[in-house]
DNA sequence: CAAATAGTGTCTTTGAGACACTATCGT
DNA sequence: ACGATAGTGTCTCAAAGACACTATTTG
């Protein structure tokens, strides 16, 4: 009887091509967002090898053989920026001949969503990361590794897009936040100003306020609440 | 002076991980996607080798070393398919590890969106080639290689999106089209029925009218119309 | 004229946008 | 009381949704 019999890769090869191949490389590379300043921001780190010494670059690492792209993404957020369990979505795949100099590397890149804190912490985990605004990133002055910043640019123009129809903006905010601090989230993911009024009626279905209040503000205090979970009334 | 010179394959990677690495294979993975008879098909090829002899599955091509993803998909296209000139995007990566038993196998995915009209010359172009209608593909009786079902229903879900706030659902279309043709293919690709009146109210800011219409028909005859291209008035 | 499909007019409801107002803190 | 920020009420306008109507062809 016939099951799933182990096919040399040889003939594997010939089914398609009838050629050898010779394989490139698969990496995963990171975009770490957050707001910091009022500012979105990227985790970059500076190279110090070739090519591209001292420029920014994505931190990134090989897919082992033995590992999904899944889990070689969550494994470079735990080694490069020592940050664990946050959103994180696959964007785009870059496959350019040359956009490596020294060999073929196709880069699966992912999406990262996290509130500062949370980074904060871990600031020097590995090599010297830093949170780089992206007013820097496209300033041209600034020297930036391979097409990083390509790259960069078309992540900011997925979370423009999914700030609209997803509730992406609550992972920059901690648990608990107020309507003022989610109004200027939003108003960063946007690049635009919102009308408070009209912001809080919509942001109402999305929350659940919680009884803790701002305290020492000269002003009225501001509620704290969180995102309301599928399930919560 | 420091150029961008060479660096070795070890010492590269080296500045990663310290280990060697044994690399997976990439290969594009086709979704070409189509309306006949009123239906949405996915076109897919009958497997007559192992794994999953006589099994539908995707179209698909390796990588070569020296062309884009872009350009394989462009040429799995044409060598597959036998079409050339149609919508084409990058839709996903697919990564697991065992998703195909022989070796690892990462697959970036590509959604392509073509007229009935196109693909019917090259029916019988590579393999045995057909038009599959997704209910076929969601019926478990029907065996699916590799993980292409799942594949398939992500492709699936994307079109329902990208329907909404883009022009994707003209690509189904020749380039002159009536009015009733056009819902069809909205109700479709969104899976509902939609008001007549209002379809044409929204669509009507898309189009452009043409003089000719439709005869022969013992009903009133339907105009036809072309996509308003950015720049038309 | 009957059957069939193409195409239109209009009312209702919903939500986005804009603006003016009130509320509550610390000093 | 004042400065500052939090929070609300309400009007307008545009788009989505629902429904009833008219128009033009063949046989």
């Amino acid at each position: 009887m016939e099951n799933r019999s182990y096919v040399s890769e040889e003939e594997f090869l010939s089914e398609y091509d009838g050629t050898r191949f010779e394989k490139p490389s698969v990496a995963v590379d990171l975009l770490i967002f957050t707001i910091e300043d009022n500012k979105l921001k990227v985790l970059m780190v500076k190279r110090n090898n070739y090519p591209f010494r001292g420029c920014l670059s994505l931190p990134g690492v090989f897919v082992n053989i033995n590992e999904t792209l899944d889990e070689a993404a969550k494994r470079a957020l735990r080694q490069k920026a020592g940050i664990e369990n946050i959103y994180l979505e696959q964007l785009y795949t870059w496959g350019d001949i040359d956009r490596d100099p020294r060999m073929r590397i196709i880069s699966v890149s992912y999406l990262a969503l996290v509130p500062k804190i949370k980074i904060q912490s871990h600031e020097q985990t590995a090599d010297s990361a830093g949170l780089i605004s992206l007013d820097e990133i496209s300033d041209e002055k600034n020297q930036i590794a391979f097409d990083h910043r390509k790259i960069i640019s078309y992540a900011r123009e997925r979370i423009k897009n999914k700030v609209e129809y997803t509730n992406i903006a609550f992972e920059f905010l901690p648990q608990e936040f107020t309507l003022p601090e989610l109004q200027i989230v939003y108003e960063i993911l946007l690049g635009k100003k919102l009308y408070k009024a009209n912001f809080r009626k919509k942001a109402a279905s999305l929350i659940m306020p919680t009884d803790r209040m701002t305290t020492g503000d000269a002003h009225r205090p501001s509620r704290y609440y969180t995102l309301r979970k599928n399930g919560d009334e």
